[in-house]
DNA sequence: TGAATACATGAGCAACTATTCATATAATAC
DNA sequence: GTATTATATGAATAGTTGCTCATGTATTCA
């Protein structure tokens, strides 16, 4: 048998006002999937790299792998992430495929978080 | 038999002054690695969602879990993450752990990533 | 035309992640 | 003391990620 009674002494929250505060400020779910998206594609030492070698000019795939020291394979499956993110965008110059940080947002994000880095 | 003439005939660069201005400003390996854990911090919904809720103020860890409608140990396990990244703080009151974001930095820069998500 | 080159991409796999479940710890209430 | 509550954490597991390897596509060059 069920026991709804048990319920009443359940405590909900410790502190409901809160809660219904927090509730309010935080973001909603597709919000928060699109966002935690968009800090992944800062997430990995690789990506990381390539958007930092980017900061300086764009380069083409070729001179990235090297620049990295990593296989062409590899750093190609990378960038298509940061395409698909729209982090960097690309132009293509004969064989040569050039790939450049597609906003200014994108390197001041980066600046800041490498200021955080070097502080702590 | 080796066949060192063979390199001679490979590019080792598209653009050899590029690749090596992009080596001088990329960061280093051990940078890279620590800034791209920075970002995974920020890299999951539930974390997001986690920040974005102490952007408000400190909850209690119960709170939070009903703030999310997750359950307490999934809860839990986010923070110590969030914890040993050095994201958030906490101070214990009686049974209750309060969690509270740890700068200024951290909520500024989830406010960037949140606009340039809005914008886009 | 055919060979070489730059890049993209699917499959496979080892490593990692985020959750659940069970349990432990620590504080409170009786 | 025992029972209850808030939180933490280890183990297990399903899902994801980042690379390699093999191969495909598109362009250049002879």
């Amino acid at each position: 048998m069920m026991e709804p009674e048990a319920d009443r002494y359940k405590t909900e929250y410790i502190d409901a006002a809160k809660v219904r505060e927090a509730q309010a400020q935080m973001v909603d779910e597709p919000t928060a999937t699109q966002l935690a998206q968009f800090f992944r594609a800062l997430s990995d030492p690789t990506r990381v790299r390539i958007i930092s070698a980017l900061s300086a000019s764009e380069l083409c795939v070729f001179d990235l792998a090297a620049t990295l020291g990593m296989s062409q394979s590899a750093i190609s499956h990378q960038l298509r992430l940061l395409r698909q993110l729209r982090l960097v965008r690309w132009r293509k110059v004969g064989q040569l495929v050039y790939y450049a940080l597609d906003d200014e947002h994108v390197s001041s994000l980066f600046q800041q978080g490498l200021d955080h880095v070097k502080h702590s």
